[in-house]
RNA sequence: GGUGCGUUAGUUCAGCUGGUUAGAAUACGUGCCUGUCACGCACGGGGUCAGGGGUUCGAGUCCCCUACGCACCGCCA
């Protein structure tokens, strides 16, 4: 037996207990005739001491001793003389009375330590040396914890976990596919799937009408903190619900999820916002609800008097910061900047100073002080707040005053990981119009249903259709989403004409499903959530990377792996593969 | 496809206005140390300054290119 107990779970009533623990050795403090050895494994760490009296095999095997050795110690637990209250196991110690190395290991490129010395990309490289410090273990366990409860859930409501094909066939709406040869079919090509999405309806087709499924997904575009390529998807479908049956479940299932992994509970139903609301409050369609800072129209105060930018603007919103009144002139011009930037893209940034004594604006020259004060007014702006105003076409002017109110939340350190504010946005436009290719897309997806009191306009004004679709946002982040599908193959087949798609290539594409839908397909809508993200806001960091054991760099590499890389030419002979004819 | 920042010891970083032998901390090695837990003290080894090109009497430092990393924009139905 190569452990009687963990690293982590001794206490003072094991004591005079003779142990046997394994583990890795962190850290050897030799102090002359007595030698400490911190033992770590993922259960925690148990101080080792060898002493003067202790056997000179011990002694020598002690002395032998380096960084991430595989050390088993037998001893007996005794009291520490002076304690440890920094450490669980703090108050005992193990004298050994043997000890065997059952590895040895190379000194690690960085510390192995709650807090590494190493920076991100070694670490990546030698992620199973990462993944050996606390941090890293808690995310694990958090995430283990959170499937868990996820299935807790879904299993008490009746949903069946079905698993759906990775090997299936290439889209190419949506995100560009990652794409696997077929050996058995020269020249043909198995895709990943970006999501289960049509699988899962055909679950419905075929009567499954609760479905979940914690699947991997694949999307081969550009990564970010909060994207990679291969993610896991918590995908969830049902038969015979509206859009208010699938708000209700999943909106117990978080309330459920807060409360078992976070043990936070929301008294309150979770606020709906339409989304036409979320972009004009917030200027996004995942607002961050921590903090307050809504925006206001203010289109008709500030056009009429001379100020050209204002003038020649369609509209012009904005908000009031906080107790920002007393902002530097450097401060305001900092974020000036800040918006100005490539990636916000506004021209300038207009500012009215709201104090007990009046205002102060960069537009006083424009503007009498009465006028000011009511646009300060509209905003919400109190004494002591200072607001912040961007013009331009409508959504553009919103967006980059979103960026802005984010950016201000973050300097007032409004942005509290350890604060949860989650909502429902709804009413999503079915389509959104795409100025490059100049047609419309499915916002969502080609499969979302209209609102029926909009399916009038779908073929006359398809830019005021709206979508029975839904987002679960938390913290300014789209952490799930989700449609009432169509079930009827003939609506289908009028979206994916609105969609330009002709009657061939919607065949061609998605007959498989078309056709189910045809022997009898009933209503029906489901949900997905980011569960890697779903992670990263429980656990409160930025990138999702720490939450997935072995994740890609920004180029999509994984640098422990190196993958991915050449292959043999025998290996790809065997693919039959003729690139000059892909036809 | 684009923007910004970065690349110097095993690691994390400093290195100013171009100027003698490139430093610190930590890690590592050796020695001393009986209560450490960021142990302490002493000594020691350790550098293709990412790669290439250019400017210059002289480049870690300035310029250009390339590679790599991170963040972001585009993209992600």
């Amino acid at each position: 037996m190569y452990r009687t107990h963990t690293c982590g779970s001794l206490r003072v009533e094991n004591v005079n207990e003779t142990v046997t623990l394994a583990g890795w050795v962190q850290k050897v403090r030799n102090l002359g005739a007595m030698t400490f050895v911190d033992l770590r494994d993922r259960y925690g760490i148990t101080q080792i001491v060898v002493e003067e009296h202790s056997a000179d095999e011990v002694k020598a095997v002690a002395a032998s001793l380096g960084r991430e050795y595989v050390l088993q110690v037998t001893g007996r637990v005794i009291e520490r003389q002076s304690k440890n209250p920094k450490m669980p196991t703090g108050d005992i110690e193990v004298a050994a009375e043997s000890l065997t190395v059952l590895n040895e290991a190379q000194t690690p490129p960085f510390t192995i330590e709650e807090q590494s010395d190493g920076g991100d990309d070694l670490r990546m490289k030698y992620r199973y040396l990462d993944l050996r410090r606390p941090p890293l273990q808690r995310a694990m366990i958090l995430r283990h914890r959170m499937a868990q409860s996820i299935r807790r859930f879904l299993d008490m409501e009746g949903f069946l976990e079905i698993e759906t094909p990775y090997l299936v066939g290439s889209t190419p709406e949506g995100a560009r596919d990652f794409i696997v040869p077929s050996r058995m079919n020269p020249n043909q090509f198995y895709a990943l799937p970006q999501s289960p999405q049509t699988l899962k309806q055909l679950l419905m087709v075929a009567g499954y009408d609760k479905y979940f499924q914690i699947v991997r997904c694949f999307r081969d575009e550009d990564l970010r903190a909060d994207r990679q390529p291969e993610f896991t998807q918590i995908d969830c479908e049902m038969s015979f619900v509206e859009q208010e049956d699938i708000l209700e479940v999943f909106e117990r299932w978080a309330k459920y999820m807060f409360k078992d992994v976070m043990d936070i509970e929301f008294a309150e139903p979770f606020r709906r916002m339409p989304w036409l609301e979320a972009m004009e409050k917030y200027g996004s369609d995942k607002p961050d609800l921590r903090f307050g800072m809504e925006f206001a129209d203010v289109t008709d105060l500030a056009k009429g008097h001379g100020f050209s930018v204002f003038d020649d603007a369609d509209y012009v919103t904005g908000f009031a910061a906080t107790g920002c009144a007393s902002y530097t002139r450097k401060q305001i011009d900092a974020l000036t900047e800040f918006v100005k930037r490539p990636q916000v893209g506004a021209k300038g940034l207009i500012w009215i100073r709201v104090e007990e004594s009046g205002t102060k604006s960069s537009v006083d020259k424009f503007f009498s002080p009465d006028q000011v004060r009511a646009i300060a007014e509209r905003c919400g702006a109190a004494a002591g707040d200072m607001v912040f105003i961007l013009c331009g076409p409508k959504f553009k002017a919103l967006t980059q005053l979103c960026a802005l109110r984010l950016e201000v939340a973050q300097q007032l350190g409004l942005r509290d990981p350890k604060k949860f504010a989650p909502l429902w946005v709804v009413d999503f436009p079915m389509f959104e119009w795409d100025e490059e290719t100049q047609r419309f897309y499915a916002m969502h997806h080609p499969f979302t249903s209209p609102k029926p009191e909009d399916v009038e306009f779908l073929e006359s004004d398809p830019g005021r259709v709206r979508a029975n679709a839904y987002d679960f946002v938390c913290n300014g982040t789209e952490i799930g989403g989700g449609s009432i599908r169509i079930h009827d193959a003939k609506l289908q087949a009028l979206i994916f004409k609105c969609l330009g798609f002709t009657p061939e290539k919607a065949q061609e594409q998605f007959g498989f499903l078309m056709n189910a839908f045809k022997f009898g397909a009933p209503p029906h809508g489901g949900l997905a959530f980011g569960f890697d993200r779903l992670c990263s806001l429980f656990g409160g960091t930025e990138s999702i990377r720490d939450y997935i054991a072995f994740p890609k760099n920004n180029a999509g590499r994984d640098v422990m792996l190196d993958a991915p890389s050449f292959v043999d030419r025998a290996q790809l002979d065997e693919l039959c593969l003729d690139l000059k004819k892909p036809e």
